[in-house]
DNA sequence: TTCGCCGATGTTTGCGTAAACATCACGCTC
DNA sequence: GAGCGTGATGTTTACGCAAACATCGGCGAA
């Protein structure tokens, strides 16, 4: 910096205010200084800047695992998000899903250059009492149920979920099986409760529970058990890898999808569209919710005060071939079709969205 | 850094010495400033840190997409790998692909608290000439063909693709067709010419390059085009997601997998076991891919001379349910069935591309 | 005993920047 | 024309840390 005032002929004040876009300076003097600065190839240092300002202009994210779309979508529209507003975006990944790993990976945090912290993950592993975090670092939590002690953004799980029951209700089917997620998940959790509430809302008896794991393997797994079940014929999976095991096994078996057992999702992954048959599902926004989580952080910041809330993304769902009226409804010449090959296609093939 | 010194009983530098884990210090000292440091709950200021080192212990990642699982998985493994050895990554997310865009994440960067930089992404974007990087950045890429111009780590896509073609061949397939990436990518090139290259070289004629987009959607596409060639008994398609459209596009035509056509894929996703039938596929070592970008870049920041060459990850063949005989070696009995099967699809309403 | 050496600790200094304050020239008012 | 305000620019300083050097005390060899 002080070559380039040097080189300027000014002091090396007037360097940085050219550099931070400071008002008071000639068109004269700053020609002069961004040409010098341009000669020299002068780049201001970050770690300078950061130590004086007293803000690393970065937000770190903490998240167990990029296997799932989910995160992964998120993460992504939170980076462009981030450096929309001109912060850079920090990936802190968490090996193992212990209580441990998590709290270390909080404590190396603070070491960390970050000013903020999102956390995209199961929440039940953060336990706030064993947190200290830096006084300043300000964290917004994904996909979760602690609204009372964090900013929370997440997805509308519960209008979601029970957008899926009533498609599967409104097409005649006199109850809805459910595949659910892990157990530790909150997401899965929520899933589950607007399912089961959806359902004795409407005067129905909720079947017993299927779990998996979000793992299409797992989706295969139940899809089996289910497939024995003569009276399923309506599945939620809480989510579209699942489902995708899930039509595996119930083909396996001989069940037609959609003519036998109707089959919904949750996510509408990108492949979605293109599987046997394409998978009606309920399409979260994740870009929103990267967004959202931006824009709670920024203000977190700027407000410096603890702020707590919820804040919820809308889903839609979107109706492909996985789904159809039940069976008994659609008896005489039907019954006849559903003898020879399926009919499906007709409905939903090149619709996909 | 001053309180801590003055609770403890000693200077700033001890504790200095202290939490840079410095040798001679007594156990005696080291435990009160220790105790001194948790009492006041200190904790180094990294931009003081990296000001002081010359060094941000950071190592950012260009990356154009999140949408594809080998990007995900190489940038998960790429984090794992650069934690373990106390270097935070950071995240510039590109969001066209223009190479505008690619030179802004560029200059951003330059301004940005790197050490290093790792570019996933298709690497023609990259004008070598145009880049002004700050001199003790070093660079990586992933996924390219930029072997003498920087230093490349990537999957053997060569080596793979060649096991596929064999594969299929071994199997009896007189050709193999190939369902080939976007025009721009260099993976979807390696993958061709080797796919070419190895029909040439066991005296066979490569039939006529279908080309997708890495989608689904577009393996739907091209799969409906496919499907009208008889000819046509084997595919390797240069992803398993467009394979899984593939897959879908057959099944709508008639045409068995594998009894009638066999697929390959290329990547071995979470998913592939669970796609009907589940896909043989040439299985990826991502998280190999990025310990070695990590090794690689540590390497040339510790050798400071500008290295380069590549260095090739191998892969595996995963054989799964995808691929068989062709119709023709299990004649008999086959045949009939053959005969017996349905002409649907015959009505090819020009969707394909 | 004395000297010198070594290990433990303290003191000084500067990394590159920007806030706070100081200065300076210019034009305007009375 | 003296005084004053204003806008442009320069000077000083401190951000928090760690390298370099300084100091100090104890112990072994001569």
């Amino acid at each position: 910096m002080a070559d380039v005032a040097r080189l300027a002929g000014v002091s090396s004040q007037t360097v940085s205010r050219v550099s931070n876009g400071y008002a008071g300076v000639t068109d004269e003097t700053r020609g002069q200084v961004l040409a010098a600065m341009k000669e020299l190839g002068y780049r201001p240092n970050s770690a300078a800047r950061a130590l004086k300002r007293g803000e690393f202009r970065t937000i770190g994210i903490i998240t167990f695992s990029l296997a799932t779309t989910g995160n992964v979508r998120t993460l992504e529209a939170i980076a462009t998000s981030a450096a929309s507003e001109g912060y850079a975006v920090t990936l802190l990944p968490v090996a193992v899903p212990t209580q441990d790993e998590v709290r270390g990976a909080f404590s190396r945090l603070e070491e960390l250059a970050v000013d903020a912290v999102i956390v995209i993950m199961e929440v039940h592993l953060l336990d706030a009492a064993s947190l200290t975090l830096p006084p300043h670092v300000q964290v917004v939590v994904v996909d979760s149920d602690a609204g009372d002690t964090y900013t929370v953004v997440d997805t509308d799980q519960a209008g979601g979920s029970r957008a899926a029951v009533r498609h599967l209700l409104d097409l005649g089917h006199e109850t809805v099986w459910h595949l659910a997620g892990p157990e530790g998940s909150f997401a899965a959790q929520r899933r589950t409760d607007a399912w089961r509430h959806t359902l004795t809302e409407a005067g129905r008896t909720p079947p017993p529970l299927v779990r998996g794991d979000w793992s299409a393997e797992s989706g295969y797994r139940a899809g089996l058990e289910l497939a024995a079940r003569e009276e399923c014929t309506a599945v939620f999976a809480a989510n579209d890898q699942m489902a995708l095991g899930l039509l595996r096994a119930l083909h396996e078996r001989g069940r037609g999808v959609p003519e036998d057992v109707s089959v919904i999702g949750f996510d509408d992954i990108a492949e979605a569209g293109s599987f046997l048959p394409p998978l009606t599902t309920v399409h979260q926004d994740f870009a929103e919710v990267g967004r959202q989580c931006v824009r709670a952080v920024l203000r977190k910041m700027r407000a410096a005060g603890p702020e707590r809330g919820t804040t919820l993304v809308p889903t839609r769902l979107v109706t492909r071939a996985s789904t159809a009226p039940p069976p008994a409804q659609r008896a005489g010449a039907k019954a006849a079709a559903a003898d020879g090959r399926p009919d499906r296609g007709a409905s939903g093939d090149g619709t996909a969205v």
